[in-house]
DNA sequence: ACATTAACACCAC
DNA sequence: GTGGTGTTAATGT
């Protein structure tokens, strides 16, 4: 007979004082404050489905996917970038088992810190609790933006629609241009727009022949987004 | 009409 | 050399 203990006895007070001790901010990315930095190459993997993960990992520079395998073929769950957490539905006690995890761009960052550690420290600091909530929020709404853009859009605006919103988010403003560096390859760009990898590299041609944006490997520049996100048949 | 895939050449690191 | 890009032809829906 299982029994369910709704009853938090340091919740939300008193902050525990060994834990977060050294915190100085009420923020779950200070966690990792004292954590060294792990450089992964793209392509570089996690760990795969079926693997039992034991680390919490905040993603610090570059990206991350998740995505699993059906005969042969790619699909794209998740992605994840600066300031994510991976695996954060630890707090929980839920893990996911069931996606291969890799590094999507190269020279990608990330921290790690044991599960345990982080599931006792943010289930005893409801301001953590709800920075986490927050944070998972916005990968939500991403992956709700990927179905939308999936249903809605035909796969020339699905790619450019990503692109837009992914290098205005993600990119720095450079005067009334948007610089992204370092890029995704067409091929990622293809499987997180749904759209094959000879289909992105067209698309992309056309608008770097219409003076819309602009890329080479190093780098991806919007130079109209205003006209991007005009072509992309999307509000916004 | 739209989109994907295969094939191949080419280029950069 | 390997991985990424550019282009076209064939094929499917």
């Amino acid at each position: 007979m299982m029994t369910i203990n709704f009853k938090r006895e340091s919740f939300p007070t008193p902050i525990p004082t060994l834990l977060n001790s050294n915190i100085h901010p009420q923020s779950c990315i200070a966690l990792f404050d004292k954590v060294p930095e792990v450089t992964l190459k793209k392509g570089d993997v996690l760990f795969r489905e079926g693997d039992t993960p034991h680390f919490v990992y905040l993603v610090i520079k570059g990206m991350i996917k998740l995505y699993s395998l059906h005969d042969g073929k790619e699909m794209l769950e998740d992605y994840l970038q600066k300031g994510d957490f991976l695996n954060c539905e630890a707090v929980i006690g839920e893990i996911d088992k069931n996606k291969t995890v890799e590094a999507m761009t190269q020279m990608t960052v990330i921290k790690k810190i044991p599960i345990s550690t982080f599931q006792k420290t943010i289930q005893t600091n409801p301001k953590l609790y709800a920075e986490l909530l927050f944070n998972i929020l916005g990968r939500l709404n991403r992956t709700q933006e990927r179905l939308r853009r999936l249903i809605l859009l035909s796969s020339q605006q699905r790619v450019i629609h990503f692109i837009a919103l992914h290098v205005k988010k993600s990119g720095r403003q450079v005067g009334f241009e948007y610089v992204l560096k370092p890029p995704l390859t067409h091929q990622e760009i293809g499987n997180i727009a749904g759209a094959g990898r000879q289909t992105v590299t067209t698309i992309m041609n056309e608008l770097r022949r219409d003076n819309i944006i602009h890329f080479t490997r190093q780098y991806l520049i919007v130079r109209d987004m205003d006209r991007l996100l005009a072509l992309s048949g999307m509000k916004y």
